[in-house]
RNA sequence: GCCGAUGUGGCGCAAUUGGUAGCGCAAUUGACUUGUAAUUAAUAGGUUGAGAGUUCGAAUCUCUCCGUCGGCUCCA
């Protein structure tokens, strides 16, 4: 996906493209006040208060046509240097322009861009003239509250994309289009992978092909972490309330909680795995020699989330976290830190999912600790990034008020990003719990401790495959990994069952096809449910002893020995080989 | 939670200005016995998300609630 913001050439025609459709609006709508109307990653928008005015879908039909027409009259966009008192004068009868113009400083050169009509208060650049924007679409629109919050008046956004040239513009449409074809709720539902209710919004049920996906993703968790030298665990889902009172959550996460009474004491659902973490830390005595610790635990967590936030397996109310908590000497951070790195890159890889790396500082009001404790941390994670070959964008201030974090950003097949890990240190929970281990010295010190998650939800990132891969999935996730059509039931179904038998006892996921169907019938419904590896028995495979199988993808048909066949797609498991469409 | 859209048999869709629900796939039963992306016939299946209202008459109009989708906010 292009990121807007960081192509300099876009990110000017998208600008000049927000003020287009400001320009546009104003004529269709002259009740309308603007607010700003910024490039984002995927295009831009603008904010608008449009009075009692509700934008439709239709609307955007007709406010993109205007758009076309100014553009098509083609006046130049002119640039306009004022102060901040000529400002005032001249956007004195616009609330919006002027609150922005009352947070500049009186020095500040406050530039304005005309374009025919229509003036806006604006940074720049520009292009020349509204003549080159031509290549450009209007995609949604939405209720947006003023400055982001929710006691404000909700403003009207929309949203469009402009491109330089009209292939650009068709290459980014396609995507839409692909990215719709592989939405996981259709591909979920069509693979028979999970479901969601109606009588549980946000908590998916996953169904037995999906739950065979789920248990190979698990397991080669299970494995991976297992060679890294981590333990694991497994803590309760409801515990006392005095628990989340010691842990902060009762006070800071209330809302987001589920909570009930057992025998007139209050329980909670566990929003996050972490106070169940620290218990089991503190149920024994820890030396400096223990040190570091790898502690972790597929913990299924509920959070009640806004209704309007769920969105199939990415937005939802229950999910399992790959949490582990690691704890260790300061002297051991940066090490420990370069091999989680190294670690999270090793997962990634095998997906075929490249990634981008941010570090979040220290909010600049809302924090705990002492300020060089923090610098200490943050360097840490900095260099560690460094160390193991990665250069990372900083987030000043965006991390969380217990510590710094490092958040992994996987890019899909189809360009798309998604955070999933993160490494967090935390300064908090330690010092709440007490956590302590006795050093060299016989003293008691504290260690240090970090939150991480690789997947970050195993619900979501399943959701992240299944688009990624557009449901046809590497054989070792595969639900199916075989599906055997024999040609004809009365004189090769014998021979199919055998080999479906052999396979089965070879530890490979067969389905044998044999309905009174046409063989391309069969064959057309083996493709459609994405099967990696679809045989073919006829006379010619129970004469010669053979099999002939076609792969996902390929139209060509292979004729191999049982075992051949065998090797060949145990390698492919044992692998991971990755096909991406 | 807020703004907007939307909700029709398992799935995908259709129903001119309100006139009393249709189609394809899937399912079931039968015929066909098939060598590389849909053989064929019949049958069954819905009171149109839930509730209330307007009307002689509501899938269609109004209201309330619920779900879903696109955003806002938030975040894994």
């Amino acid at each position: 996906m292009i990121n807007f913001k960081e192509r300099e050439d876009l990110n000017t025609i998208n600008h000049s493209c927000a003020h287009l459709l400001a320009q546009a609006v104003k004529h269709l709508y002259p009740q309308a006040k603007f607010w700003v109307g910024p490039v984002v990653e995927e295009g831009f928008y603008y904010d608008i208060d449009l009075g009692d005015d509700v934008i439709h879908e239709l609307d955007l039909e007709k406010i993109e046509k205007e758009m076309k027409k100014i553009s098509k009259d083609g006046s130049r966009i002119i640039r306009e240097e004022i102060t901040k008192e000529e400002a005032l004068e001249r956007f004195k009868n616009d609330p919006y322009k002027l609150d922005l113009i009352n947070k500049m400083d009186d020095t500040t050169v406050i530039s304005c861009y005309t374009q025919g009509d229509f003036t806006d208060l604006c940074r720049g650049p520009h292009v020349e003239s509204v003549k080159n924007i031509k290549y450009f679409k209007l995609t949604k629109f939405s209720g947006a509250y003023w400055k982001g919050d929710k006691n404000n008046k909700m403003l009207q956004r929309i949203y469009g994309v402009c491109f330089n040239t009209e292939e650009e513009l068709n290459d980014y449409l396609k995507m839409q289009e692909e990215a719709k074809k592989r939405d996981h709720k259709k591909l979920g539902k069509e693979l028979d992978l999970f479901m969601i209710s109606e009588y549980g919004p946000g908590f998916p049920f996953w169904l037995p092909k999906g739950m065979i996906l789920r248990n190979e993703l698990e397991n080669f968790w299970y494995k991976e972490h297992a060679k890294e030298g981590y333990v694991f665990v497994k803590t309760p889902t409801m515990l006392n309330r005095d628990l989340w009172e010691l842990s902060g959550h009762w006070k800071n996460y209330k809302d987001n909680m589920y909570t009930s009474t057992i025998d007139d004491v209050e329980f909670a659902i566990k929003p996050m795995n972490c106070p169940g973490g620290m218990l089991i830390y503190k149920n024994s005595l820890h030396s400096y020699k223990d040190l570091p610790i790898r502690c972790g635990e597929l913990g299924l967590v509920h959070r009640h989330e806004a209704s309007g936030a769920l969105n199939g397996l990415f937005r939802v109310r229950c999910f399992t976290q790959d949490d582990a908590h690691i704890f260790m000497r300061e002297d051991q951070m940066e090490e420990e830190i370069i091999r989680l790195i190294n670690f999270i890159d090793r997962i990634y890889k095998i997906f075929k999912l490249p990634y981008t790396i941010e570090l979040s500082t220290r909010p600049i009001e809302k924090y705990i600790g002492e300020i060089e404790t923090w610098n200490k941390a943050e360097s840490i994670l900095e260099n560690a990034c460094k160390i193991s070959g990665h250069t990372c964008k900083i987030n000043p201030g965006d991390g969380a008020f217990y510590g710094p974090k490092l958040d992994f950003h996987v890019t899909d097949s189809l360009g798309r990003e998604w955070q999933c890990g993160t490494i967090q240190l935390d300064m908090n929970l330690p010092e709440r719990f007490d956590l302590t281990y006795i050093d060299s010295d016989g003293t008691k010190k504290r260690p240090i401790m970090l939150h991480r998650v690789i997947f970050g939800s195993v619900e979501r990132f399943i959701g992240i495959l299944i688009e990624h891969f557009a449901g046809a999935f590497p054989l070792w996730l595969s639900p199916v990994q075989v599906c055997i059509v024999p040609v004809n039931n009365d004189y090769h179904l014998e021979y199919a069952n055998k080999i479906k038998e052999k396979l089965t006892n070879d530890n490979i996921r067969v389905e044998l096809d044999d309905r009174e169907e046409k063989l391309g019938y069969r064959l057309r419904e083996s493709v459609m449910k994405k099967m990696p590896y679809t045989l073919i028995i006829g006379q010619k495979e129970v004469d010669d002893n053979t099999i002939s199988y076609r792969k996902y993808g390929s139209e060509e048909t292979i004729t191999l020995t049982y075992d051949e066949f065998l090797n060949m797609i145990n390698k492919e498991i044992e692998n991971k080989d990755l096909l991406i469409q």
